[in-house]
DNA sequence: TTGCATCTTGTACCCAGGTACAGACTTAGC
DNA sequence: GCTAAGTCTGTACCTGGGTACAAGATGCAA
């Protein structure tokens, strides 16, 4: 059976536990691989890739359920996607925009801090650099999930 | 005792739940209010503002913990920053830039999809658009915390 | 100065996202 | 064929980030 991976093999080359396979698994995330005769998963190489894209979504901030509606999206490349489908994906585009500005915000204010704080005092007595910081972020209420 | 807030007019302003306060406070996100003489905690107008960052940084992926840190670099805006939270400070920038990164990538493969599903299949079989989308997101291994 | 809305503290609970463990079974090298 | 290492399922537990509730004190308007 080779060019499978063990769920030893996928856990280790992504730098997950083996358990959160089965969690992802169970929540719809990861693909149902193809078994031994004994029962034992058997996955794809491409298994490792998607861990690493779920990874890194989660470190985005993306709960599991926004992951997985990204991968829907994605794994759709080349089909028609259906309308509810891309309405969605809009959606989430719009949301990541708002996401790169946020981060782009917080970036300058920790620039600005560093160069404030990094020379001279002075000049940060005579701008208008000191009320709170950060102000600009996108305020969003909770519960906005489509 | 005008200019302040009570717990209750801050959470309701921030969206957030008055208990939320107290934890934030408890976790050192949230500086302690000053009290009025029964102990009822009085906020500066600003803890609004205060909250609010917390809460789109969230958003944003950070945990409680490096959203706190975020804040010390934030708050020093104007004075000297000590060297330790320079360091920091040009560490959380790089994350940042890291972050605008993917998300970048995540919505470059989104708007891929979009495209290929929405109106020319054939575009898509020419093209070499299927494999597993969202690939060359940055890896990046736990734990990682400065 | 009373009454009701708010606030206080403490403690217990909740959900998401995992992680650990036990006991049985499979796989692979010898 | 045996054995050690790896995997299976199920269930229980853990951490982060809150949220709820109780019992009592405070604030303030009439």
């Amino acid at each position: 059976m080779t060019g499978y991976l063990r769920s030893g093999e996928v856990a280790q080359a992504a730098g997950v536990n083996q358990q959160t396979l089965r969690y992802y698994e169970r929540r719809g995330l990861l693909e149902e691989p193809t078994r031994s005769n004994g029962g034992h998963r058997l996955y794809p190489t491409e298994a490792v890739t998607a861990l690493r894209v779920i990874k890194a979504a989660q470190r985005l901030g993306f709960t599991l359920d926004e992951v997985a509606d990204l991968l829907a999206v994605g794994h759709r490349h080349g089909q028609r996607l259906d309308p509810g489908l891309q309405v969605r994906a809009r959606l989430k585009i719009d949301e990541v925009d708002q996401r790169i500005h946020d981060l782009e915000v917080i970036k300058a204010n920790l620039q600005a801090a560093l160069d404030a704080g990094c020379d001279d005092i002075t000049l940060c007595a005579t701008t208008d650099c000191c009320p709170i910081p950060f102000a600009e972020l996108t305020i969003q209420e909770v519960g906005s999930d489509a």
